[in-house]
DNA sequence: CACAAGGCGGAGCATGCGCTCCGGATAAGA
DNA sequence: TCTTATCCGGAGCGCATGCTCCGCCTTGTG
């Protein structure tokens, strides 16, 4: 590994104007199409809504992978990010709580490539995204215990579990019955509260 | 359409006993790879594992589509058959809605290509599975209703939501932590109970 | 303005999958 | 046994999709 690479630390010309701006316009496209579609879209619809090449596209990006996960690691923050903005600026801990879902369900509704890819990923910590996802939702579940509003032992892996399986139901329900999914976060909810005290099943470790 | 049809209302041979045996086989193959892998399976891993040719195959169900029918159709009613009955057996009514979603979900849990395909056509109520998974739910509902142990406002349609909501669960922890789903059912069941009576957002109409 | 380094586009390759075609095999009636 | 309607197998076609290749063009520098 210790061949000599000529010039790779600097006297590297900056990037031209048409790469960035055409950098740009892929990865708001990609953003666009995967929301709608999925990660199973054909990488040539991103190429002809981003105005851009297969080449071009594939130039910046070399596997579609790098370039799903590039807008992903982006539309995931944000939509995290606005969630937790939500729970914020709700009065007291319950309300946070729900206004924590009622944000992130709307939000993973109109993008489906997240909640794909939040599906498959939820359970791994190591992601960044997921991270921070977990961190407000222990917060969240810390501030409801705390004014023992919330039923004893749940953990915050039950509530992100939950925001999953909620997340399908709404991806299901949302075109023809907007309203539907906001019933069974409710009655999910409703579970979570501190007036039940029989205790939940163990969760056997992995 | 009154076209002269020769024969073709009887003295037609009995099909012979291979192909009969191959049907058979070809469906329990089938069954076998959704049941593992989901409906996007390759139709030569079915030929291959029943021991036949494509060409017997495409005889039999002329579209992968049809295979597919066939024996979702098959294994669908003996799946909601198998979680009536479960329910059947219990005692009160709360056991038996909680008997019900237990074994429905254990059943799921198993088979992949029942999961795909109900959480795409749950809401369709003329397709003769789902119908009758819908009346075992709304008696279900019936009996915990009239006990007056189920909460005001509760549908038949909440009900099956949920159960594809919680098949999700179910289908992402079963392998890596197979109790994890269970406490979100407890959790679901317990924000149904009648002790909850503030009323539920309203389910605007398709 | 001249000239490269680097960027651009899209035809085309490789792979995977649904489905077809047809020469050969075989069950079942005469 | 002989005949034939019926069935069998699997090579291969058509199409979709991820990705590459290469001749032409743009940008930025002297």
């Amino acid at each position: 590994m210790a061949v000599a690479e000529p010039e790779n630390t600097a006297r590297r010309r900056p990037p031209r104007v048409d790469a960035i701006r055409n950098r740009e316009a892929i990865v708001e496209a990609a953003a666009e199409v995967l929301a709608e579609q999925g990660v199973a879209v054909d990488v040539r619809e991103i190429a002809r809504r981003s105005g851009v090449g297969m080449g071009t596209l594939y130039r910046h990006f070399p596997k579609k992978e790098d370039l799903v996960h590039t807008v992903l690691r982006r539309d995931f923050a944000k939509w995290a990010e606005s969630a937790r903005q939500a729970a914020i600026e709700a009065g007291d801990p319950w309300a946070a709580l729900t206004t924590f879902y009622q944000q992130a369900l709307t939000g993973y509704a109109r993008h489906r490539a997240i909640m794909e890819n939040f599906a498959l990923t939820w359970a791994d910590p190591d992601l960044e995204g997921i991270h921070q996802l977990r961190l407000v939702i222990e917060h969240l579940c810390a501030r409801a215990g705390a004014m023992g509003l919330l039923r004893p032992g749940v953990t915050t892996d039950d509530l992100l579990l939950l925001l999953v399986s909620l997340g399908h139901a709404v991806q299901i329900t949302d075109e023809c019955r907007p309203q539907m999914w906001n019933r069974l976060l409710r009655i999910s909810l409703d579970g979570l509260r501190a007036d039940h005290r029989a205790p939940l099943p163990p969760d056997t470790a992995r």
